[in-house]
DNA sequence: TACCTAACATAATCATTTT
DNA sequence: AAAATGATTATGTTAGGTA
């Protein structure tokens, strides 16, 4: 299987990366690497990260498990700086290729766009992927990186807890179980979105709902593959073949209720956006998967409605639906629209 | 030089995939 | 179900830019 997907069709958590699953090539040039040095210098994780179709920060979260899970099975590794057993301290890569050119050049943020995740962590502290995305584009800073800042700034202004996770709607009443964490945008008070939402209790309880993208520099080619799933991948993706060890970084699941019995299978939209050659810059490559399931529910004639005729596709309203998200989104956190 | 902060480290833990 | 493994977190350190 070339995609990312999950056999069982489960969705998988928007607020978390979608895990990537490396191929045995892919951990065999990785574990090569890894023998040859430990700690890959910048450059050397983004050679690494275009020879293999996986983006950099991938790598480098690769090559820290890596030197976790060495250490930890102790096999006369005992990687990094650290001390105790003193049995065989000379890694002479440790101190020979850790300084310097390690690091990253440092990001300067401009001061208007500093602002923007300066806003944004006032909100929430713990922005998941999808957030960190928007972010990412409304400042034109690498994701890697906006995390690196909120990481930072936590530990500047510690505050909140970690990971909480609540429920959304507790109402005495019937209450649904949604569940989303505490820190995520609470949709029910964006105006515009509660239509958009089939009751909560059709929800599974780690499924998110936050679109993960925005739509204005979407460079992503959205396919209908199967009954159940609609799928956006960047052009050069939809253009490399399966075997592609690039296929799929990350994924994202919409609940978008759509009914599956509706005849989709043959249908197949491809919108091709101009910049086709500019995927190979930082952007990470990634692909997106919209998948509905079965949540069909009195609540929804509304969107039963829309999308009764299936058969024709809507990919329009999908794309509708979407831009609307984003648009909620944005404005939830844009600085200018104290609507808190 | 002192201060700020981006980049990066480990360790622990969570979540998903594989066995 | 358990083991592997990728992703995230807290927390601390290092290094570059700047007042």
């Amino acid at each position: 299987m070339g995609l990312n997907s999950t056999t069982s069709g489960r969705p998988q958590k928007e607020t978390w990366k979608v895990r990537t699953v490396y191929n045995q090539s892919q951990k065999d040039i990785l574990q090569k690497w890894f023998e040859h040095n430990p700690y890959p210098d910048t450059a050397t994780r983004r050679q690494l990260a275009k020879e293999i179709g996986i983006p950099e920060y991938n790598i480098q979260i690769w090559f820290k498990n890596q030197r976790t899970k060495r250490r930890l099975l102790g096999s006369g590794w005992s990687l990094g700086k650290d001390q105790t057993q003193g049995q065989e301290q000379h890694q002479p890569w440790i101190q020979e290729t850790l300084p310097k050119e390690a690091r990253q050049d440092q990001t300067s943020i401009a001061r208007s766009e500093s602002n923007i995740p300066v806003q944004a962590f006032d909100r929430n502290q713990f922005p998941d992927i999808a957030t960190r995305r928007i972010l990412a584009k409304q400042t034109g800073i690498q994701e890697s990186r906006i995390q690196m800042k909120f990481q930072n700034q936590r530990s500047l202004h510690p505050g909140q807890s970690r990971k909480p996770v609540i429920s959304l709607v507790d109402g005495p009443n019937e209450t649904p179980n949604l569940t989303v964490q505490q820190n995520q945008i609470d949709l029910s008070t964006v105006s515009g979105w509660s239509h958009h939402f089939p009751s909560s209790n059709s929800f599974s309880k780690n499924q998110t709902v936050l679109p993960a993208l925005l739509p204005s520099h979407v460079s992503f080619v959205p396919c209908v593959s199967q009954g159940t799933s609609v799928m956006l991948v960047q052009p050069m993706q939809a253009v490399q073949e399966e075997n592609s060890p690039s296929s799929l970084a990350l994924t994202n699941y919409l609940p978008i209720p759509l009914t599956p019995g509706g005849d989709l299978s043959n249908i197949h939209a491809s919108f091709w956006p101009q910049n086709q050659e500019k995927c190979q810059n930082h952007k990470e490559q990634m692909g997106t998967v919209l998948q509905w399931k079965d949540y069909s529910h009195p609540h929804l004639e509304r969107r039963k409605h829309q999308l009764q005729d299936l058969g024709q596709v809507d990919l329009s309203y999908i794309m509708q639906w979407w831009d609307e998200c984003c648009q909620a989104l944005l404005a939830e956190w844009d600085p200018q629209e104290g609507t808190s």
